[in-house]
DNA sequence: CTGTTAGCGCCTTCAC
DNA sequence: GTGAAGGCGCTAACAG
């Protein structure tokens, strides 16, 4: 008892005795259990995370806010991936929930059914991230993605172009189809167009971009604008362009989404809608974290996004 | 105890009662305490995992290698992040311990004392990953950096370059800075000089090797080949190349290291080493796994490396 | 096939 | 300022 007081500094313990103790616990190599810890308490300082796609540079960007600011409070973030399945989140959420841990951080508002339930009845705080468009279950953090796109094929739109082409990954990815409805709906409503192949299944990278790029242009040569799905994308486009001579933004103009730095590396920097990644981890996980300490914390927190104008377009 | 027992499918229940507690199981939404479980067992099925950085598409690949094989076997990966600070990773280490996992897999071979202490005691299963070219703790996954680093200076020069520049980006990152130390001393070998900035603190990313190389030319336009310690920083070389309408590798020849997909999609595919990063994540996780499952396991696993001659040079 | 006992290592509570 | 008792929820081992 008098060792578990010195370990964690509570409680009233001699000077005399707690150098002992530290200088013992140094000696021995001993290391607290957690497990005896949580269990004896009854809560955990793990908060539960599921993103869907590790690989995806975004999701890192928003887990690096996540972790920094967990880490501050003395939290740590266990990691799921759900591959952008709704069935393999369901599993995640389950196994974890078995590590009691004290709050969730999840991915969008798409949801098994019994995921959602068990999300409400445990009662731990729960943050839905990146999209504020929708009901949380408990608490959202992120971006209108529905208003992003409307911007994104207005300003489009208004420079002139008419001859769309949409590029998009988006087989369960529900932010990216919302997106791609919303420009589908406004350039339908203008009378406007829009070229889009099957949806693409696989990792919207570069490599994808640029071969995607190439066998729209192969059909369907008359487009002069083409949005992609994600900056990655895009990218991959661009490439395709500069390998075969195409002039961007004259010949062909090219769009993106999410404002990664290296779509501003390009020779041309890309234009494309920004939003802030790192902001929306943190304060996702601070969500959670004032949620335990018993603050109140807004339903929707949101964060907004900002049209990058660029020079592809 | 006959819960237990139904929900690890382990003793004898009869049909009837197993699917009666099923039912109730459901009905209740009861979820198994895994904290008091392993606190019993006193085992876990977490494996700790640090990687020096998340933002890195190599360790996000490698990740996924560990994370799929250790799905398969039921255990489940605990994830840290040094940021390539040793100090950072002690104390990773440390919080990681209290949770009692089954076994390791670190980065590299360069950890504190006390980090090396801990992993000594315990007992544990664990895995150095990337590099082989060292001692390792227990075991060790990866493939021998000085090797590769040699293979592809000696291409370089053998291709007939003579000055040449290096880019790098190795502050904490032992395993790039053993490849340069190579190509370093192998031309001063054959008397041939090698321009270096001092090192780049920062993650070594498209922008970033963007504006180095900008920044090298500038004060060494005589260069006539530049080494980028990774694809990402060499792609960005390559936009700078593509927006000053530098001819490569005519003028200037560029060489990256990892054999990312997306250096392959530049208008030029990067010349570059290409490693087995999912594969090297495979096989760090059943090392650990193989070992749990008191298998013999070699203490260094070579999965070696390729030369990419691509275009760039 | 099912239930009982004891204990995993810690923390809350209450004595001293 | 320190220690003893009891319990967190589970499982190994044994009893019936």
């Amino acid at each position: 008892m008098t060792v578990s007081r010195v370990m964690r500094g509570r409680g009233t313990v001699s000077e005399r005795t707690k150098t002992h103790v530290l200088s013992v616990v140094e000696d021995m190599g001993y290391v607290q259990n957690r497990l005896a810890g949580s269990l004896s308490e009854s809560r955990s300082n793990q908060i539960g995370v599921i993103i869907p796609s590790i690989v995806n540079a975004i999701f890192n960007q928003v887990m690096a806010g996540i972790a920094e600011e967990l880490e501050k409070a003395g939290y740590n973030p266990v990691i799921g991936v759900s591959d952008y399945d709704m069935k393999r989140e369901e599993r995640l959420v389950e196994s974890m929930m078995a590590w009691r841990p004290a709050g969730f951080i999840l991915t969008d508002f798409v949801h098994t059914e019994r995921t959602r339930n068990i999300m409400v009845n445990t009662g731990i705080p729960v943050v839905e991230m990146m999209e504020t468009g929708g009901r949380p279950i408990d608490m959202c953090v992120g971006f209108n993605h529905a208003a992003s796109a409307r911007m994104m094929v207005k300003h489009l739109y208004k420079k002139g172009y008419r001859r769309f082409g949409y590029l998009g990954w988006y087989d369960n990815d529900y932010a990216a189809a919302t997106r791609y409805r919303m420009i589908k709906d406004y350039l339908a409503g203008k009378g406007v167009p829009l070229v889009t192949p099957d949806v693409f299944a696989g990792s919207p990278d570069i490599p994808a971009g640029k071969i995607a790029l190439a066998q729209l242009l192969d059909t369907n040569p008359e487009i002069d604008i083409v949005i992609f799905s994600n900056d990655a994308a895009a990218t991959g486009g661009m490439m395709h362009c500069l390998e075969e001579g195409i002039a961007v933004p004259k010949q062909l103009a090219l769009a993106g989404f999410s404002g990664l730095r290296y779509g501003q590396a390009l020779p041309l920097p890309l234009t494309t809608i920004s939003f802030r990644r790192f902001e929306i981890g943190r304060r996702a996980a601070r969500a959670v974290l004032n949620t335990l300490a018993g603050q109140d914390v807004p339903r929707v927190t949101d964060l907004g996004f900002d049209l990058i104008a660029g020079a592809t377009s």
